[in-house]
DNA sequence: TTGAAATATGAGCAATTACTCGTATTATAA
DNA sequence: TTATAATACGAGTAATTGCTCATATTTCAA
């Protein structure tokens, strides 16, 4: 997603400011999960990773920088956990349920991407994502609807995302439910979505 | 919801002071609007209001007091705005479309209250109006569908309430949708959603 | 008119913010 | 072994934070 620097500062190159990097990333990770962005600071990232801000600063030009190269990370990490696996799934409803349960798998082991994704004010960072995730549910749903326009198509997505953000929202609230019942009723509802979009547009749904 | 003081603070007693409660109040939401809640500074908004930032803490005994007495404002226009309505609704589909409107107009005219609504780490506040949404939900889907279980109530709302959520987020982003075709999706969504759930429990949905 | 309560003011405080820079310690290539 | 580049350090900076408090002004009942 990005070769070049992520920054103007310098690359770590030695094994051992590698390792570091990568240290003061999952910190800030994990600080970003426990209480947001604009809470935590550099030099709170910096003692929690028992590494002095000076060296924070060698590798990452500014607090937004550890944003940019976490959301780098998670968009990676999220075509590997969720896209192999979604463009193999036989039918829609397992492309669905794929989603569904990527999502809640990603959003429990990188607690920080719930976070980024939903926090609104961080627009420049969540436009990235998003825009991103679109595009990923604008191919499932043309690839399983090819007569389905490429207009159909992006608003389809852009309401699936509203209905699967606001679902990363409410993962770890007390609604009552099991975590396996929300899955389930999200899978639903998503589902029922698009069967509801293909069916007004004149196609009978398959399976 | 709340006549005691909001706070160890006086509470405005002259008619000159109650007008700029008022507006401290009405200057707050609007910077919240547009930077979030944790980038504007009590000083931000004391300058902003013209008025001194004494004044501002004669009334706010700190700055999260601020917040809530918003959100108390929040969930009374609210009430007033999407409730009735909502119980004079002759069908289910009309009902969904007044709460998906409703939200609408609602966050177009309190924007700050999409952030709060939306904003994760402040979880206290965002509890508040999330079980006090659910509550009209469930209302609402046990008087459509009395045959439905309490808890089957229960899950339809607070999954409801997600798709709400996600659709509020979406609102002004630039999706390549009118705001009348996303309204429309939406409702679209939640009818779907909620036909699906009713068939399920093997009620014939009505109208 | 008077005086006590209500309201208004803003300089200023301690704490914290994002970030710099001079210096010390390593690693590596010659 | 030595010299140069990479890495590490943390005291220190100016700016900002949420908030206080001594003082000044306004209100209104008596």
């Amino acid at each position: 997603m990005s070769d070049q620097p992520t920054s103007k500062r310098r690359r770590p190159q030695q094994a051992r400011s590698q390792q570091r990097v990568e240290h003061i990333l999952g910190t800030a990770a994990g600080l970003f999960a426990e209480q947001g962005y604009e809470a935590v600071s550099t030099n709170h990232i910096a003692r929690a990773a028992c590494v002095s801000i000076g060296s924070l600063y060698q590798f990452f030009p500014n607090k937004e920088a550890i944003l940019d190269a976490l959301v780098d990370k998670y968009l990676n990490d999220m075509q590997e956990a969720l896209i192999g696996r979604i463009e193999e799934a036989p039918s829609l409803e397992d492309a669905v349920q794929r989603i569904v349960q990527g999502m809640q798998r990603f959003g429990k082991s990188h607690k920080a991407f719930k976070h980024v994704f939903a926090e609104v004010q961080l627009a420049a960072v969540t436009d990235r994502i998003h825009t991103t995730v679109v595009g990923w549910i604008e191919a499932m749903l043309g690839e399983h609807y090819p007569q389905l326009a490429p207009e159909q198509c992006h608003a389809g997505a852009e309401v699936s995302l509203c209905i699967v953000k606001g679902m990363m929202l409410v993962y770890d609230r007390p609604t009552g439910l099991t975590r396996e019942q929300l899955s389930a009723e999200m899978q639903a509802a998503l589902l029922a979505y698009i069967h509801d979009l293909v069916r007004r547009n004149g196609i009978t749904p398959g399976a």
